[in-house]
DNA sequence: CCAGACGTTGTT
DNA sequence: GTCTGG
DNA sequence: CCAGACGTTGTT
DNA sequence: GTCTGG
């Protein structure tokens, strides 16, 4: 059977990895007969294992390998949602926020400089990042502590939380409201991160139900930082899982003519002071997302096959031309 | 007191 | 953990 | 965010 | 429709 587990492959895979990606959508798949059973509601001490197997655990790790997500690894996680009757600001445009995003740039010499971390582990590019994955996130973990470069998990456990279901829902924090809510007011107060990335998905409503996906990224498709918020949870047996969440904000520029909300962007001086767990004054905080970039994002229409999550390689950010659009 | 929620977006 | 609802 | 599942008992 | 998986 399949173990899960962070699948360490060798550097010269990497490019078979890709490959084999491709084949999911290209290819007829094989292995057509999986089981139907899936895992449904599990035990509470299941989830204590990252789906991926390594626990997203802020403990130093050893300068890691090369890291791939296998496709169809169990994941206890889950992205439904009941509808609230109050929902805040109005809004009706077309696009979405943040709820897939890239990384495609991973060179350590870039990401080091990008965001002051001596330390930057081996990555693997990704072209399609979904909620419930590992991805690396930038804090500072001690007041005066350099900053590291570690995974977490995409969708923030609170401490208190039974188990990391909730997290399915925590993969956005409205910057708004993100100091006063429940779920996100600690980790604002003292745990907050860089979420590394260079692009994210946004899917546009066009006239008939059909959504053409675009990815929103720089000019000179450098990497940069979504603020972030992170927590640690334990399971019942004491192990650490490290979750994060992407803040939320009113979109501008070239966004803003797509949808009325985005993930928030910090400029690189904002980095000291968002990553100082010591700075708690929130209208401070607050002061610095309001700065935030994002004058020059570039909306680029890319292939439906972001659509799927599974679906990763280079072909999902190359730009779609006008004459192949819809 | 205990029980239960703890979130966002989008759509209508 | 902490707050709201009952 | 979108895609995909949506179930159980009993047997091997 | 609603929830889980990625």
């Amino acid at each position: 059977m399949m173990h899960h587990g962070v699948e360490v492959v060798p550097v010269e895979r990497v490019e078979e990895a890709v490959d084999e990606d491709e084949q999911i959508v290209t290819g007829e798949r094989v292995d057509r007969h999986r089981p139907r059973h899936r895992r449904r509601r599990s035990l509470p001490c299941q989830h204590a294992r990252s789906p991926r197997g390594g626990l997203a655990s802020s403990f130093p790790r050893a300068p890691l390998p090369v890291v791939r997500t296998p496709r169809g690894a169990p994941v206890l996680a889950g992205g439904g949602s009941p509808r609230t009757p109050d929902a805040p600001p109005l809004g009706f445009s077309d696009v979405p926020m943040c709820g897939r995003y890239t990384l495609t740039n991973v060179a350590p010499n870039l990401l080091g400089p990008l965001f002051g971390v001596l330390d930057v582990p081996l990555l693997s590019p990704r072209f399609n990042v979904a909620p419930t994955q590992d991805m690396p996130v930038v804090r500072v973990l001690a007041p005066g502590a350099p900053r590291t470069i570690e995974l977490a998990r995409w969708g923030l456990v609170p401490s208190w939380a039974k188990d990391i279901s909730i997290g399915d829902r925590m993969i956005n924090a409205r910057v708004e409201t993100a100091a006063e809510k429940p779920a996100y007011r600690s980790s604002f107060k003292s745990k907050r991160c860089l979420v590394v990335t260079d692009g994210f998905y946004e899917w546009k409503k066009l006239g008939t139900a059909k959504k053409q996906p675009c990815r929103i990224h720089m000019p000179d498709e450098k990497p940069f930082a979504f603020a972030g918020l992170w927590a640690r949870w334990k399971n019942a047996e004491g192990s650490a899982l490290d979750t994060f969440t992407i803040l939320t904000a009113e979109a501008r520029a070239a966004v803003a003519d797509v949808h009325d909300r985005m993930p928030v962007i910090l400029a690189a001086d904002a980095y000291g002071p968002w990553l100082d767990p010591e700075e708690q004054r929130a209208d401070v905080l607050q002061a610095m997302v309001a700065a935030r970039v994002g004058a020059d994002l570039v909306v680029t229409p890319v292939s439906t096959r972001v659509n799927n999550p599974r679906n990763e390689g280079p072909e999902n950010v190359r730009p779609l031309f006008a004459q192949d659009l819809p």
